[in-house]
DNA sequence: ATCCTCCCCTAC
DNA sequence: TAAGGTAGGGGAGGAT
């Protein structure tokens, strides 16, 4: 199968009736070209209404809207509906046209309103009545609903129903799925939904598909009732197939696609050429489903607790559980429109945003596959083998068997992965494509699309091409074709701004970006978007299929109903957001350091056209990075409180507000060592270790692989090595240095450090003769200290100033101090003993700051040739800290930690490893500012 | 030179 | 009755 050239030129979409367009907007249908120029005059800040910080894809229709001429609800709803049908009378013509799709129109004349959650979802319904002649109106009209559809409702909303719908008919789904199965039209009456009335409680809302999402489902429809999952098996399944998990993805968005598994914006040519499969839709037809049984925690309060699916479970703390009980007993709230209305509103908003439920597949994913991670060697992409497929295809079961059949797997979406094979075992990477898209089609019913390249960038684009439901392989040999007359914007990374300012310069497709320097493309676009520019244009992709699983930031916002009259109802909002975000990062099972908060302010006094939306808003934004990793409620409330003061805005203007979380660590204690910037866990790591392992000195190797000191790029890992060189001859009987138990000796010899101890109440460990002493290490001590070793010992037993020079060749005799004379040590900051420091370390810390000391040494020998640069700015920063301190009176950890500096300050003369040991230990003294010192007594926090 | 903050752009 | 979220990546400009 080669690539044919017939398809390549064929990019234009087809008008797609995607969830967007049905619920959100009236404008879906505005013409691009139109937008693109409309973006051309406003490039500067994010001008368009309706985009979450950060013009995307919307933009262009949501633009149209603002212009529209719709200034109240009911003409904008008038005229989406209208809309609306207007789109599914396309739909249906189209579909009668084409002579595929359409079936006996036994629905003639009826017309369904679903409400609720149904099973199967309103979009499979309305597929049908699509096929079989009927309609589906998206809002209820006495005038043109025939019967309302649901699955199971509330008794309260059931009334309501039948009290507004003038008596129509309440129905199940079941009616049309037998209807269609029957192909004719059934009587509803055996399927009034008022049979199973005094069953229905709970309704599963768009959070309960989380939540059904996270537990095997059984073969039949379930539906939530009374808090458990129970079978439904009233309707016969269609075509005596059973209703297979792709329907209960339904109660979601993108999840209730039709069968054809895809969203149909890509090429809709024929089969032929690059498509080595024909399609293989299965319209109307289920497969099995997977067996399965229910989950026991599956409760209504679980439910509810999991409308993000960052949450945590019940189980995840105390917090969480009272939470769960909360809602449980009290019920959620009614959801109302706007901040003004609802005290809920945070929460409610979420359960029915589906924009909210589309931007959490990474999470879910994270969830499903939380420690894929790969074990082989990276390969470099060979521009001549082909390597990479990619795959688009619904539901998240499909992950599992692209893992089975690839390591090296990277998800780039919920409905696409890039599988790299060019070290399978598969040699035909075409082969491959086709068993992984058959077995999709066996486990789901649904089809996928593939592409199938020598790189990401390729296998992508071949993807493109190989839509809907076939597969495609673009050889080496006719990238340069497939590219030349290919449109920019359907390269990955060319959004409608790149597009447009590409266009002002008469660059339309790749062909003519090629024609373009890099050097160019760097200057007007950046150093990195003109690479990616050069390199796309030629089908240059340097990437490597990796994991896109690491949670790199955790956040939550809402630009919908915010609407505030006084700062009251703002910190109630803000209060709000807090919680759930602090949920999110327990959720994701990791806690943040960089905290932003985001706002949208109206521009201009403006008001939004649409209903309780932001409008045209100025998007600001600030953040503050504090010391400690956190994702304490009440911590992070403080920090937002903090940073919604730095606005000075007048919250009338604000029109929605979010809360970002990055720099974010993990909670897991399995991944802590890499991650991990706590103080406390790490000082209880040390001295967990110590005291495993009895010892005095630097921690075993397997003991300090649970010692990291964030270094701000990566983890510094303490290396006992240096300790482990020289034996210690000649112990002493008193001595008080041991044997580290950890390590075989046999290699190492005995790893022990001479000096330092973390045995709690020993003060009088430092040595008392030389030959205690390493030598090894304390030639590699900072001067000073190993000024302090030897202050320590008796008289008759301290080195002699000649015998100084005997030490080693870093203790040269011109530099090296006076051993009896310490008070004539060149660069002497004051007179105080250093074992007196050392003494007051053991007194006040009871050991632990001796791990930090090990550090000092350790990292001090590690970055001997550290330049002293930015030594005194640390200092001042310090004493800044410890000013604040005292004057806030704050007794707890001061001591220890002002010890700590007063000793580093002594003994360590590296700035580099002067800021990690800061940015340790900064962090404590922050959180502890923060935790302890009441809020009428604090004063801006001075965070990093 | 490097890092940080405040954005903007993009994809889903 | 309506539900404009989430997260990664990058650029500009200033601070260090």
């Amino acid at each position: 199968m080669s690539f044919d050239s017939s398809r390549s030129a064929n990019s234009g979409s087809k008008s797609k009736r995607s969830f967007n367009s049905i619920s959100s907007n009236p404008s879906t249908n505005t013409n691009n070209g139109n937008n693109n120029n409309t973006n051309k005059k406003k490039k500067t800040t994010q001008k368009t209404l309706g985009v979450a910080w950060g013009s995307n894809s919307r933009s262009s229709s949501l633009f149209s809207f603002r212009n529209s001429p719709f200034s109240d609800f009911g003409s904008y709803m008038a005229v989406k509906n209208q809309k609306l049908q207007e789109q599914f009378d396309a739909e249906a013509l189209s579909s009668s046209n084409s002579g595929s799709t359409s079936g006996k129109p036994i629905f003639q004349g009826v017309s369904i309103f679903v409400d609720g959650f149904t099973v199967p979802p309103s979009q499979e319904l309305q597929s049908y009545m699509l096929r079989h002649g009927g309609r589906l109106e998206n809002y209820f009209s006495r005038h043109r609903v025939t019967h309302i559809i649901c699955s199971n409702l509330p008794d309260s909303k059931i009334k309501n129903l039948r009290s507004f719908s003038g008596g129509l008919p309440v129905v199940k789904p079941a009616w049309v799925l037998d209807s269609v199965a029957a192909n004719k039209l059934l009587s509803w009456l055996p399927y009034q939904l008022d049979q199973i009335a005094s069953e229905a409680h709970n309704q599963p809302k768009l959070s309960a598909f989380f939540a059904l999402k996270n537990s095997p489902v059984s073969n039949d429809t379930v539906t939530c009732m009374n808090g458990q999952i129970k079978s439904e098996t009233e309707h016969p399944s269609l075509e005596g197939g059973t209703i297979n998990e792709a329907h209960l993805s339904g109660g979601s968005m993108e999840h209730s696609r039709p069968c054809s598994g895809e969203w149909d914006d890509g090429v809709h040519g024929n089969s032929t050429g690059t498509v080595i499969e024909e399609p293989t839709c299965n319209d109307g037809k289920y497969s099995e489903g997977k067996t399965a049984e229910p989950s026991i925690h599956r409760s209504s309060a679980g439910i509810e607790d999991q409308a993000s699916p960052c949450r945590p479970s019940a189980s995840v703390s105390s917090h969480n559980t009272k939470r769960s009980i909360s809602s449980a007993i009290v019920g959620p709230s009614k959801p109302q429109h706007s901040t003004l209305v609802d005290p809920n509103f945070v929460e409610n908003y979420f359960k029915s945003s589906r924009l909210h439920f589309i931007g959490t597949w990474r999470s879910r994913y994270r969830k499903r596959f939380p420690s894929f991670k790969y074990t082989g060697p990276d390969v470099k992409v060979s521009s001549l083998r082909t390597s990479v497929i990619h795959v688009d295809m619904v539901a998240d079961q499909f992950y599992n068997i692209l893992h089975k059949h690839c390591s090296k797997v990277q998800v780039v979406s919920c409905d696409e992965a890039f599988l790299d094979v060019i070290e399978s075992e598969v040699e035909d990477s075409q082969l491959l494509a086709s068993v992984i898209r058959k077995e999709r089609f066996e486990a789901t019913g649904c089809t996928a699309s593939a592409g199938i390249s020598t790189n990401l960038l390729m296998a992508r684009l071949a993807t493109r091409a190989a839509k809907p439901d076939g597969q495609c392989y673009i050889p080496p040999e006719k990238v340069d074709y497939y590219l030349h007359e290919l449109p920019i914007k359907a390269l990955p990374g060319i959004g409608h701004v790149l597009e447009e300012k590409l266009k002002v310069r008469q660059i339309q497709t790749c062909g003519q970006l090629r024609m373009i320097s890099k050097e160019s493309l760097q200057k007007d676009f950046g150093i990195r978007t003109g690479d990616m520019l050069w390199k796309y244009s030629r089908g240059i992709d340097d990437r490597l299929v990796g994991l896109v699983q690491e949670c790199k930031s955790v956040g939550a916002e809402v630009n919908w109903g915010v609407r505030f009259n006084d700062l009251k109802d703002c910190q109630h909002f803000l209060m709000n957001l807090c919680k759930e975000v602090s949920l999110r990062l327990q959720g994701c099972m990791v806690q943040g350091r960089c905290f932003t908060l985001k706002i949208k302010k109206r521009r201009n006094d403006a008001e939004p056209v649409k209903y309780m939306g932001c409008g045209d808003c100025e998007n600001l934004s600030h953040s503050i990075t504090v010391p400690m990793a956190t994702d304490d409620v009440e911590l992070i409330q403080r920090i937002t409180t903090q940073l919604f003061g730095s606005f000075h805005i007048d919250v009338k203007d604000i029109r929605g507000m979010g809360l970002q979380v990055s720099k974010l660590e993990s909670v897991d204690p399995a991944k802590q060592g890499h991650e991990r910037n706590s103080i406390r866990s790490w000082l209880a790591s040390a001295s967990a270790s110590t005291k495993e392992h009895s010892k005095i000195g630097f921690p075993a190797k397997e003991s300090a692989s649970r010692v990291a000191i964030n270094e701000g790029k990566g983890p510094f890992w303490l290396d006992p090595a240096c300790v482990n060189e020289s034996p210690v001859e000649d112990k002493e009987e008193n001595c008080p240095v041991e044997k580290n138990q950890g390590e075989p000796t046999s290699e190492a010899g005995p790893s022990n450090s001479v000096f330092f101890t973390s045995v709690p109440n020993k003060i009088d460990l430092m040595p008392s003769s030389l030959s205690q002493v390493d030598i090894s290490v304390l030639h590699q001590l900072p001067k000073e200290l190993r000024v302090d070793i030897f202050e320590v010992f008796p008289a008759h037993r301290r080195p002699e100033c000649t015998s100084d020079a005997a030490l080693g060749p870093t203790s040269k005799s011109e530099e090296s101090p006076c051993l009896k004379c310490p008070e004539k040590r060149p660069g002497s900051m004051n007179s105080v003993s250093r074992n007196e420091l050392w003494l007051e370390i053991h007194q006040s810390s009871k050991g632990r700051l001796s791990s930090i000391l090990q550090c000092t040494l350790s990292e001090s020998e590690l970055h001997s040739d550290a330049s002293n640069d930015g030594w005194d700015d640390a200092i001042g920063c310090l004493c800044d800290l410890l000013r604040q301190y005292i004057r806030l009176q704050i007794e707890t950890d001061i001591e220890e930690i002002y010890v700590c500096f007063r000793l580093l300050r002594r003994f360590t003369t590296k700035s580099k490893f002067f800021f990690q040991v800061y940015n340790v230990v900064f962090p404590h003294l922050q959180l502890s500012l923060l935790a302890y010192c009441p809020e009428e007594r604090r004063s801006p926090p001075c965070f990093t």
